[in-house]
DNA sequence: CCAATCTCAGCTAAACTGATATCG
DNA sequence: CCGATATCAGTTTAGCTGAGATTG
């Protein structure tokens, strides 16, 4: 008995939310180090893209956009804001907030990173044809939609 | 401006990447949360699963069915066999191994774990169409099985 | 008085690495 | 000598919790 290798038992093999954690995992390893070698983190493409994309927030809006923790969009902000990305400014309306705005920089960072990014996404689905492409997205924003609605 | 809950911006909301990571944590915390209430885990599950299908096996070659770590394998069974799910038998034809077999109480635990999980990716699922959800696990084992050829 | 914001400190669980002893 | 196995100890990271100080 060969070529054995990960040959999941038939049970285990059609799980969808066993699939869905393997195929984030390889998704995820596959883009954290495609971004590590720029020196750069999922995170980083997260909160840039969505600052260009709807514009200057709070961090807690910021924290509800991308998905990431107000705790850890504190620290991922020190690092932006280090980097000259983004610039922390109170917000003069609500002394409780501060502005996040991307900046020069930020925005250039961000191009390069979005190649990057969809170069990964390719890489991540060459498996597939464009349309299965196109419907599993669809599918899983669908997913993903109605699971936020619980 | 009201109902912005989770709306994430256009560019990050169909990264695929992101969407099998936001698709994979949902489901994660169901079934993990699902299978507590039981006083069961994905990992028993998974483990028991496999040894009912593809039979007796050692700690190895569980881990490579499973996809559970070698190490983590070790605690695995511990648990398993204090609860008298499987058996580690000594292999008398190559010292280095343990033969694991699943008991008969381990059967049954398994048929009632079998019923949950079922009923724990319908409900995971249960925004999509019966068909949808056919193609959706076909697209995620074609997406990771090109993934796994590398 | 309550709710939201930013920050810090820390926790848990998953995934993984490295080392050791044993054996083929 | 090399490779595989079971075990143990430890690392890293993501995701999350709790609390404090400030402000609305």
């Amino acid at each position: 008995m060969s070529a054995e290798e990960s040959l999941a038992p038939q049970r285990l093999r059609r799980v969808p939310s066993r699939l869905l954690a393997q195929a984030a995992g390889h998704a995820d390893r596959l883009v954290s180090s495609g971004l590590a070698e720029a020196d750069a983190h999922k995170w980083h493409y997260a909160a840039l893209a969505a600052l260009h994309d709807t514009g200057p927030a709070s961090q807690a809006e910021l924290s509800r956009r991308t998905g990431i923790y107000r705790s850890d969009m504190v620290a991922l902000l020190n690092e932006l804001e280090e980097r000259a990305y983004v610039r922390r400014s109170p917000d003069p309306q609500d002394k409780r907030r501060n502005i996040i705005s991307i900046t020069k920089r930020g925005e250039q960072q961000l191009s390069k990173l979005d190649k990057l990014v969809n170069a990964l996404q390719d890489e991540l689905l060459a498996g597939l044809s464009a349309g299965d492409r196109e419907h599993l997205v669809d599918l899983l924003v669908r997913l993903v939609a109605s699971l936020g609605r619980k």
